[in-house]
DNA sequence: CCTACCGATCGGTAGG
DNA sequence: CCTACCGATCGGTAGG
């Protein structure tokens, strides 16, 4: 019987498999993220995190393993901000911002970020499908915000479509930069450039 | 003494290495978008010219070589699209317009896609330099004719910076587009980019 | 322009 | 979790 008082605060192999786990692909993420997957050397994580090479097989199957790991983490996130923003209970305008706050936060992290590029870095064409399959929801989730808005009087009318790739390539934009060096939080960059959206150029 | 008319139209020695180089150059660039520099064999390459891999060596130095070429040709003509742009007589609005087009094209082929990808592709650190230089340029002249534009009253007063940030993320959007699938020409998806641009998505 | 080859790197495993 | 090691790949060169 397992006395709870006791076994409070005090973690299962299991458990601990997962946190290691977890601190393997936060490392990885970061590294691919900087270097590339394929100049990524297993030995180069392991090193961070003070162990041998050897010894991550033991929470981790191989390379891609982890790097679908991330991608895995990076979509949860993801679609939970879909979801969220889906059932917001407000303009087309306004959920459209929203998401985009959002989802520039996510993928800025190390996870998401590691998501966004992998679309074209190295072992894209492997990993292709993961990000295939989630780009096509986020899509359609901001095409619809955008349709809302449309609907709504929010927005003023335009291509669902070009929009929300424009937006989307804005967005992305941000990862570069918060992966290259430390800037303004992602918010401040993203409420920036969807202000830009808003208001137009045109005089 | 060279017979002028007996000369016409054959090659020296050095115009046919000249002609072999930018082949593999071009090869070399479409194997880089497509599966990252690091993924591409000199072998590969070589296959797609008919020839082996010690024969590159005769028209290259090395890989570096190869990717520093295509890099300097990308940059060669952004450089060409950055002056003609800046010396046309036009309002702010239509320079920028004009420059966004300009940039889709040349961005879009083998080369230019080549460079922009480079930002984050595998090796980019070690080629960084050259995408950064470039990179600060583009952005500059971007800004002029934002600058210009709120000046001359074409454009809407807006922060300079960002709105040069937010059109090139979505002109690198539509290289990922033109790289990965066909599509409609660069052109038309420029138009449609830069057409949300000038409307603004507020009502 | 090719055949043959070297040196180094790296993912992954054996075995403890 | 480590030491030791294998197999494969790949950039680059020798030598013709």
């Amino acid at each position: 019987m397992t006395n709870k008082q006791w076994s409070n605060g005090i973690q299962t192999v299991d458990e601990k498999r997962a946190i290691k786990r977890q601190a393997i692909l936060r490392v990885a993420a970061r590294a691919f993220n900087q270097q590339g997957f394929t100049q990524t050397t297993l030995t180069n994580i392991a090193e961070q995190l003070n162990v041998t090479k050897p010894s991550l097989y033991y929470y981790v199957a191989n390379k891609d393993d982890i790097l679908t790991g991330i991608l895995e983490e990076a979509i949860t996130q993801l679609r939970s901000v879909i979801n969220h923003v889906t059932t917001v209970e407000a303009s087309g305008l306004e959920k459209l911002r929203d998401f985009f706050f959002r989802y520039s936060e996510v993928v800025t992290d190390d996870f998401g970020a590691c998501l966004v590029l992998m679309r074209i870095n190295a072992p894209a064409a492997r990993f292709r499908d993961h990000y295939n399959a989630l780009s096509y929801e986020v899509l359609q989730a901001a095409e619809q915000f955008i349709n809302d808005g449309i609907n709504d009087g929010s927005i003023t009318p335009c291509d669902p479509k070009y929009t929300a790739s424009a937006l989307l390539g804005t967005m992305n934009e941000t990862v570069y930069w918060h992966v290259v060096e430390d800037r303004e939080s992602p918010k401040d960059t993203a409420v920036r450039f969807f202000t830009i959206f808003e208001t137009g150029l045109r005089q």
